[in-house]
DNA sequence: CAACTATGTTGCCATATCGCTATATAACGA
DNA sequence: TCGTTATATAGCGATATGGCAACATAGTTG
């Protein structure tokens, strides 16, 4: 008979598994985090390594109360990670496939790009 | 001397590109399409292979407005596209890299939940 | 053309989010 | 403790977005 432990109870066959709801909010929930501009920003900036929020407020160009939702959005999210020291709050990437995730829609969005030059050539 | 093709016109010296406003703006608005549990779920079907719309307002559990409003939202980002065929609007996944996209969030997800349980362990 | 099916579009409400201002908290030094 | 700097939070108005229902349109069939 087949393997069915009391924690994970009757599994449907071996569909290539659908993702549950809550994987999908989860999911959509951290790309949402990369949905904004002054966030992506802010990511560019950190990727050149680790900054305290007033250097971080200098290159997104908007106000020090947004920066610092934005950046409570990006940590609940998972994509930065911050240290206190002394009287600045120093962040950083928490994770590199952040960069990955970036590059990989850059070279989309340049491929397109390419794509309708052609398009009008 | 350097390789200096004709269409390669004199590149700025090195600097890792700070990205301009609208780049980041057009990078946020992919990310956006991808921020959405329903959108993703639709996704997720089309990654199965294509599918007409009346499949997929059954796989996304909610009405046929939205899913077509989800539907133009993932079209205008490049992620989806769809043909005509007769009746139906069969639609498909337009760029494989969305595959990358979703593994790569997919992984930190899993990456995060393992910590949380070593932490709790 | 009429009836039917599959999609797309519009209007509305509820909710979420951005940016701003003002205020609160934290950490440091005099 | 008081003042100052750095950061976080709360409150507000404006805008965007999701979902629903009603309606519009396209394509098929008789």
């Amino acid at each position: 008979m087949a393997r069915k432990s009391p924690t994970t109870r009757n599994r449907k066959p071996a569909t290539p598994k659908p993702l549950s709801d809550s994987a999908l909010e989860m999911i959509a929930h951290r790309f949402r985090a990369l949905s904004e501009p002054v966030r992506l920003r802010l990511l560019s900036t950190l990727m050149a390594g680790e900054r305290n929020v007033t250097q971080l407020v200098e290159a997104a160009g908007t106000g020090q109360a947004n920066v610092s939702k934005h950046l409570s959005v990006l940590k609940q999210a998972g994509m930065i990670t911050t240290r206190r020291d002394g009287l600045s709050t120093i962040c950083f990437i928490a994770d590199p496939s952040i960069h990955q995730l970036c590059e990989i829609m850059c070279a989309k969005l340049k491929a397109e790009h390419q794509e309708r030059i052609k398009a009008l050539g």
